[in-house]
DNA sequence: GCAATAAAAGACAAATTTATCTTTAATTAA
DNA sequence: TTAATTAAAGATAAATTTGTCTTTTATTGC
């Protein structure tokens, strides 16, 4: 006999890795402090972006070392993006450097590749989704998603946390 | 000074969890033998989706407790779906099954809840990818799927792996 | 030079996901 | 009833991802 129906998700996946979407909130919120000339520490970062701290500057690290964010050691020092990068770094840098291409290059069902001459049972209906993934992060400037931030338009925590 | 440009992803993702991949991987198998009358057990599952066997099977029965696939014991037992079942079973079902539903319903840069009122930045961006992705996998049925694969236009595992 | 500041680097630790192995329960056939 | 078969359940282990803590290095101001 067939009772259970509908457990649900063992797995609790987002679509990018929790490293992934730190690096995303901080790079903005970086780019928005940037604009109005302030250098920003990894404290501020994380309690702005409600992120763990430590975790969150091993990601700066790796932001850095990719050359998406530029930091200053000592005082005064911080992270910053300038006036010229914000415009062309764009989304899918960040996504590259933390989750890699897979998302949106690999097979959706896990094919060790993704192939036309060889392809899975979702394999066209996945190539339109990621298309629009691939697109929609190659398209979207870092200065795109401050800019909203900085008007108010969009936020990168949710509200009262109390 | 800045030399070192582009590392690269220090996560693997793909779109799902291997759980997950598996899991489709899995029923598809399943569907396209029931639809010739065949039971399959977990060694061949395993074997022609190329999958991990006793992980394979731990995803079989969160899959037939979710009432997805229905799987027999004892001589002549295994796995299957009914010929009505694999008309009605969407992906979808399967992917809440395993992953839950945040991929394509949560926020894309982890804000704890996707809110039109309190969007993040990426949020309309995001809504549109994550609406096809829902409209996808809400509309396509195992059936479909399965029938792919029998006919030969589709395949579960990359090709001549010696 | 010296103290203060702030990021980088490295070593750990916890949690989650993936994978394996053993035992149990159900079913069939003899 | 017994033996064979096959999935379910449970325990454990490995790998990956996430998170923390300490030490080092670079920079600034004095
Ligand atoms: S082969 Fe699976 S998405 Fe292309
Ligand atoms: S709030 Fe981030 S996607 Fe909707």
């Amino acid at each position: 006999m067939q009772t259970c129906i509908s457990l649900y998700g063992i797995n609790k996946r987002d679509m990018f890795s929790k490293a992934c979407e730190y690096g995303i909130r901080a790079s903005i919120f970086i780019a928005t402090n940037s604009s109005k000339g302030i250098r920003v520490g990894i404290k501020d970062v994380a309690k702005e972006i409600d992120s763990p701290e430590p975790f969150t500057a091993k990601i700066m690290q790796i932001l850095t070392k990719n050359g998406i964010i530029h930091s200053a050691k000592g005082v005064g020092g911080g992270f910053e993006v300038s006036n010229e990068a914000v415009k062309t770094i764009k989304l899918i840098q960040i996504v590259d450097a933390i989750d890699g291409d897979k998302i949106y290059r690999g097979c959706g069902i896990g094919l060790k590749e993704c192939s036309e001459a060889h392809p899975c049972p979702v394999h066209f209906e996945f190539k339109k989704i990621r298309g629009l993934l691939h697109e929609m992060l190659s398209k979207t400037t870092l200065e795109q998603l401050a800019s909203g931030v900085k008007k108010g338009d969009f936020f990168l925590k949710t509200l009262n946390l109390e």
